[in-house]
DNA sequence: ATGAAAGCGCTAACAC
DNA sequence: GTGTTAGCGCTTTCAT
């Protein structure tokens, strides 16, 4: 039932040419007679070959294959960047290899040594422990070994590992977002939703306190609400802070998932966003659009991050001098969970 | 900078030995005496070797690799269904090649195109043509030319093609959701969201307007919206419906996705789901939790469903006759989207 | 312009 | 047990 599929020997002996011909015609890297090269791709139309891209990968050294390793590939935030490496990768004639390390260290590294083992060209890693504050010794000595053998890009920062390196803006981020409500006449600004122990929430909490110094603002221990990133740990943190006997007008969630959970816990108990309290939320996932009220929410050109991570790699394949380190803009995309609070000056 | 990979010959010459041995104690497909395999095991982790896939693939003529063709990742239902097949996968010691066809019929032939290159021992595809009720003839043939090649599994059914294929059983999930929307008082129930050309979707209707003629209820074509399984479908169709003179009181979506449309589309109309309307969706996907009334909806035992593609894949490779056709059985998960509306018997 | 031949890194059949 | 050798399917010198 199965046929074996073909190979240029095939196409060869049937066209009557040598096996380098039809190959040449495969690749356009030589020049071959216009009659030849007629009979041999007749022949690979016919037979719609494709050539065999283990072969040629070991032939080239060099299969033009991506490896993308992430953290969740359920996550909105996670989905959305990869869809957009895969973009680019594509453009460039790279066929992605897709790795879900389902949040568990063991399969991260098991899909690590698979990448290497299929020979991936460069390996591009999202999530994981490449988003702890303390990195874990063991992970960075296996990047910093995987990163001897092949380019390996990582969305994040990892002090001790010399793989290069993609990440957000967070500070002017924080920035961005807390002038935002500020600008707005809030002055209980309340941030929650993440863990410190991951370096993109730490970085936003301390641009929290380092800002609401800035403006005049006393940073407020109650304020800052450590949650696990899911819709379940968003209500609790709002929860929380619902619970204060000084409730904040604002709250900033880290994520998309926890400002959900955090709306949840609002309509339970009665509180209006934005009316009675604001909301804005890291990610702008999909996720943004779909709740009532639309969240405002920082976003980050995922596209042109996708497009960053895939460039880095390649030059870095190439043997280029890419950057180490690039960082990634964010914006803040106004929707309906802001209130302006300010008197109105009648 | 990049060192080049080891090879086993790097590793014989180092451990004094030939490159068979090395291979033999990598596959340990035959007896290596202690003190060799000591030797060259040695060199293996101290160099954390990782023999080249390609050229095992090569001269294997079989990489383990499963490729899996789908939609849009960044779909839940589909992200579901796919970490399933790859946890399924791993188990068996199969690598997933993960291909994203973002709904695009052309990316959808390259990246069958691309695995074949690659191949890949089997391909299980999710989504995209695989779902039309009218099958598209090129596509037909295209699949009809891999699955000569290498087994191909689809996840829906695809008349004329003779790959094999594993769907829902839609006629039974259909039938659980209205007979259980009767019992609880129901007569004017309505179905939206989804697009008749889809296969699922054909079949939810015909089903729909089957079960409501059983049932001594009036099939009603304007309780039959028509939606493309975006929020914004969903959202068009509730509005729709809830425009009508007489409106349903209760509703079924064919995805979350139009059940969270239609969600606010109530919510805006001051329209209280449950109270007012009740809503089921179907696929049960992360978001039916997350919205609020939590979604009754309908689930797939999704494990159970990507174990199925993968094994199927697997006995297909192993030349066993497995089935052509599965069916995966559906089952209501109860939540708070659905009101009782018999009269009370006191 | 074209064919012959070497090599990519591994496995497996074959000798010893 | 262990080494030698022949592929796996392709690309790419190197001759001609």
């Amino acid at each position: 039932m199965l046929k074996k599929a073909k190979t240029i020997y095939d196409i060869a002996r049937e066209a009557k040419v040598s096996p380098s011909t039809v190959s040449r015609v495969l690749t356009g890297s030589a020049r071959v007679s216009d009659v030849k090269r007629a009979a041999v791709t007749r022949l690979l139309d016919k037979y719609q070959f494709q050539p065999n891209a283990l072969a040629r990968g070991l032939s080239e050294s060099n299969a033009r294959i991506l490896g993308i390793l992430v953290a969740d590939i359920r996550n909105p935030y996670y989905a959305a960047l990869v869809v957009e490496c895969e973009k680019a990768a594509y453009n460039r004639g790279y066929t992605v290899m897709l790795c879900n390390a389902l949040n568990k260290n063991e399969l991260e590294d098991t899909h690590l040594e698979k990448l290497l083992a299929q020979r991936a060209d460069a390996i591009i890693q999202i999530g994981c422990r490449a988003d702890d504050l303390v990195p874990d010794p063991d992970y960075v000595a296996h990047v910093n070994r995987v990163n001897n053998l092949i380019p390996m890009i990582i969305s994040g920062r990892l002090p001790g590992a010399n793989c290069r390196s993609v990440y957000i803006n967070h500070a002017e981020a924080m920035r961005m977002t807390i002038e935002y409500l500020i600008s707005l006449g809030h002055e209980d600004i309340a941030i929650f939703g993440g863990a410190r122990r991951v370096r993109s929430t730490y970085d936003k909490f301390q641009n929290y306190i380092y800002l609401c110094e800035r403006h005049g603002m006393l940073p407020r221990e109650e304020y800052i609400q450590e949650g696990d990133y899911t819709v379940n740990g968003g209500y609790d943190c709002m929860t929380r802070l619902l619970a204060l006997k000084r409730r904040p007008t604002a709250a900033v969630a880290v994520n998309d998932y926890s400002a959900v959970g955090a709306l949840k816990a609002a309509s339970e108990q009665a509180v209006r966003v934005p009316l009675d309290c604001s909301l804005i939320s890291f990610d702008n996932t999909f996720l943004s659009e779909v709740v009532s009220p639309k969240l405002t929410s920082v976003d980050y050109d995922y596209p042109a991050y996708g497009e960053t991570l895939v460039s880095l790699a390649l030059r870095a394949i190439a043997g280029e001098d890419a950057p180490r380190e690039v960082l990634i803009d964010a914006k803040l995309v106004i929707r309906d969970s802001v209130q302006n609070v300010k008197p109105t000056d009648l």
